[in-house]
DNA sequence: AAAATAAAGGCAATCGGTTGCGTAAAATAT
DNA sequence: ATATTTTACGCAACCGATTGCCTTTATTTT
């Protein structure tokens, strides 16, 4: 008894068992109205009895097409990603679909190598959100070409047409910038992301918007270009902007680990928080309610935006929507107003 | 031009420009030895110029396999697991390997089919941490009769034998409350999670003993089972120990969400921390670091524990391990001290 | 130079469903 | 009672790569 694997059932088992035709077999499993009710039922029956179990690999490939649904992203352990991966996972399998996985940590070349895997594992559809260093986005056409759907997310790109659902963040941009302003906040400074990536960019737009709306000179010195906006880089833009001759009194960081480390900076260097400098981040992550004063942010709906974009897969497929034509979701976001940027009462 | 879905390039294309079989496109292409070096250098170059991608679908259902490693656990979007997949899809990608997640959002119904989804679509191995609803394993026996590897990470099963890759959960347990005893703390509470969950009773056991080894004697009162462990049952359980008339002055939580909960609360009610109260979580998540005072935990090396997973299961398709074999890999975990519960300096 | 061995490829079955087309029997229409 | 339609199911090709076995040609052995 060194292999006892058990022998696997297949419809030519059925078949064999009940002496109907494997194709009588397939469509009864699948309710094709030419085949009686009757032998219908007993082929179920049949098919539960013997614990037979599809093989999915089979029709997919004669169906050249699998139930798998490719998501590619930056990174996995991410609050909003991990979220958005979960909102992706719910809706599929809530579909019958499968989701594939892959992180680029970043990376471009990853990012390649992924999506050439994903293709090669025929994927139905794909869910996309491009790594910081991706200025590129000609490995999606494969899919294109194919007319696999390709949904970007958040992160898109601006040189491709295809599916999107995104958040509109230059209004989430121009939202925050307003809210400090209206806390009472004259000099509020940015901290950017590379602006090759488009949501960094129409962040900024919308901070800069707000301000001349308000009457507020933008002031170059208070917009502060990061590379990755990790927790270091925002200590360090801190504590730069907050030993200048004449500091802001806010700052609007394009995401919350930055955010949240002004605030420990700031706390550290003695400048009360919001009274003395008002902050507020993006994304909402869960830090964001744990630091001390609680960070405002705005609000992305991460779940929803994972489930709206296996939506769009699942539509696509379904509808055989015409290829080139581009469908893009822009979701709303929220202001959190938390203490750190809670002036007024 | 409806449809301009570009012809997929086969290995009978490759044949038919080439004028050799398809068998040998297909040895050629891996490399076999019985095709000649010129042959299989022309063969390769027309692949890559005519564009050939192979069709994994075909080749898994032939061979029986599929390429795809199979992830099961509870919910994506918390920290430590978000970690551990980022982990299994780094190594897996890095072999060549694919990776299926699922989620079941701790509900065993939801495990259950998500394992047969699973097993439907021929994963190569799986990786599982039980939900938390989950008591039985059976619906893992179909891997295993197939001799289709499973491990079992974090929350594992207690009744079904199979790779493992865990932490010492017991000895954590204990570390954490001793390190409260060196700390000078004698009354030491405990939030516990769900006892059929073999992780929480570890944790739990390592506590008691940890205990009684240093002469404390258990008190019943200060030992809090719980449910799901959340920031909510966190707070309340904090307010009723603090409230009793002999409140403790440490509290060791299973986790982090349940110890940061009590800090807040207990700051909230004017004690102390780490003077009054020191606390200690587990899992060492990002909150950990931005709460304040900063929390205290046992790390848990969630990265590694899916790198070693993935390592099982390629392994095990390598050396053709004997079924039944139960291979346990134990990592080490650490206690990160930080101010929730540094009392001497 | 004859025999044995090695090298290089081809044939055809196989993996397990799926589906267009065809057909026999039953039901309905005329 | 005959013609027509419907119902119910089978045949066989197909999806694309893999592989055991066989054949042919080249190379080595004796």
């Amino acid at each position: 008894m060194s292999k006892k694997k058990n022998k696997v059932v297949t419809i030519y088992d059925i078949a064999n068992e009940l002496n109907y035709s494997p194709s009588t077999i397939s469509r009864a499993l699948k309710n094709h109205k030419s085949i009686g009710k009757d032998t219908t039922k007993q082929i179920q029956e049949t098919a539960k009895k013997l614990g037979y179990r599809p093989n999915s690999l089979a029709a997919s490939l004669r169906n050249n097409r699998s139930n798998n649904i490719g998501i590619l992203i930056a990174r996995i352990n991410r609050p909003f990603i991990s979220s958005l991966i979960s909102g992706v996972e719910n809706s599929a399998r809530a579909a019958g679909y499968n989701v594939l996985i892959s992180q680029s940590d970043d990376n471009y070349k990853n990012e390649v190598a992924n999506a050439k895997a994903l293709y090669d594992s025929r994927v139905c559809g794909i869910v996309a959100s491009l790594s910081m260093e991706t200025k590129n986005a000609d490995h999606f056409k494969q899919f294109l070409e194919q007319d696999i759907p390709v949904v970007f997310v958040d992160r898109v790109p601006s040189d491709l047409n295809s599916y999107r659902v995104i958040i509109d963040n230059y209004s989430a941009g121009y939202k925050a910038t307003e809210h400090l302003i209206q806390q009472g906040c004259t000099r509020i400074a940015h901290f950017a992301g590379a602006q090759h990536l488009n949501i960094y960019k129409l962040r900024k737009n919308g901070y800069i918007d707000a301000l001349k709306a308000h009457g507020i000179t933008p002031d170059k010195e208070l917009l502060i270009y990061m590379n990755t906006m990790s927790f270091e880089e925002g200590q360090e833009a801190t504590s730069k902007l907050l030993n200048m001759k004449n500091p802001p009194d806010a700052i609007f960081s394009s995401n919350d680990t930055a955010a949240v480390s002004a605030i420990m900076q700031a706390k550290k260097q003695g400048v009360k928080i919001p009274e003395e400098l008002a902050v507020i981040g993006f994304n909402d992550d869960p830090i964001a309610s744990i630091v001390e004063p609680a960070l405002s942010s705005i609000s992305h709906p991460a779940m929803k935006m994972g489930e709206l974009s296996t939506k769009r897969i699942l539509e696509h497929a379904d509808k055989k929507i015409e290829q080139g034509v581009s469908e893009i979701t822009v979701l709303d976001t929220e202001v959190i107003v938390r203490a750190s940027s809670l002036r007024k009462k």
